[in-house]
DNA sequence: CGGTTCGTTCAATTCAAATTGAACATATTA
DNA sequence: TAATATGTTCAATTTGAATTGAACGAACCG
């Protein structure tokens, strides 16, 4: 039997256009150009698309298919709905991004927030465990350069409510 | 004679630990890991220090450290310093990061929306001309998700002199 | 049952980006 | 001028991440 089904799956160029444009988002935002690439064609697909029309659609294996869409699942970017008679899984774009983009937020911003702080606590650390092997004056050139770190840090600390108002 | 200068070079731990995290930061904002490691060295340097200096304090190579620091200098992030009777160029380290952080939000943040913007345009466009290729609800819905990304557009760009102002 | 499709996983491959190192140009010193 | 050091460029290499594709298990069908 033929799989008629995907190898008739022809993209329009407008959408092949967004496709591409959100693989280069993606990229921009340290993910895979392919996870981008599924979640526009799923954002302006009229319809749920099953795992296979994904892959066809874009020209990509199963393989990629199968985990892109556990990545975008696990963002919350997009959803699986189930079709009655159906085996397949269906994937639709959830389409609400500001939410999207405020959830990214808390996770990436205030993971990484919280991270270099620790970070920096740690070379502090390490700074006075070796404090003598370093001349007065170089310790202290060192010492003030990870104060000024922590006094940006703070600063941009006192910002962060006043956008999370903005964004809620 | 022997290169004394640079094979005594030995960057004590807890700088290293401080150049290891400047390394993470820069991928995470898709630039090279030895780009933000060359800052993370010369951040936390008590003096300028020179290009063979900074080689085999990180270990890398002359190239690396000639491509690394036209990038920190284009960006801003780095000075070059001249000593008298000295024929190396020195480096330092610029440390009013938050002027940099700003420029770079002009740089990054306002390009990439304005790159967006074309770009969702030009999808309008093809789109329009494709138009007699969908079904009137298909077209519906395209044209819907479309319209809710340029508000989302909209929406984030509102809010911008807001930021601006913030960071200022 | 066999036969088929679907989806996952993971080892192998591919690909792009970063890094190296050799060749070169320029400056410096004796 | 020869000998040495510095810095740039770019082709070749390395490295790490994304992608593929084969193997597998599960669900369905005749």
């Amino acid at each position: 039997m033929d799989n008629s089904l995907e190898s008739q799956v022809i993209v329009p160029q407008s959408r092949m256009e967004f496709v591409d444009m959100c693989g280069g988002l993606a990229q921009g935002f340290g993910l895979p150009r392919s996870v981008g690439e599924i979640y526009g064609l799923l954002y302006l697909s009229p319809s749920a698309l099953s795992a296979p029309e994904i892959g066809a659609g874009l020209s990509i294996s199963k393989g990629s298919v199968s985990t892109g869409t556990r990545q975008l699942l696990a963002l919350g970017f997009i959803r699986k709905v189930w079709r009655r008679n159906e085996r397949k899984d269906f994937f639709e774009a959830e389409v609400e991004l500001w939410d999207l983009l405020h959830s990214a937020y808390e996770r990436i911003v205030k993971v990484r927030a919280h991270d270099a702080k620790r970070r920096l606590e740690v070379v502090g650390e390490i700074l006075e465990e070796e404090k003598s092997g370093y001349s007065p004056e170089e310790y202290a050139v060192i010492k003030e350069r990870l104060d000024r770190l922590n006094k940006l840090r703070l600063r941009a600390k006192q910002f962060m409510p006043l956008i999370e108002r903005l964004i809620k």
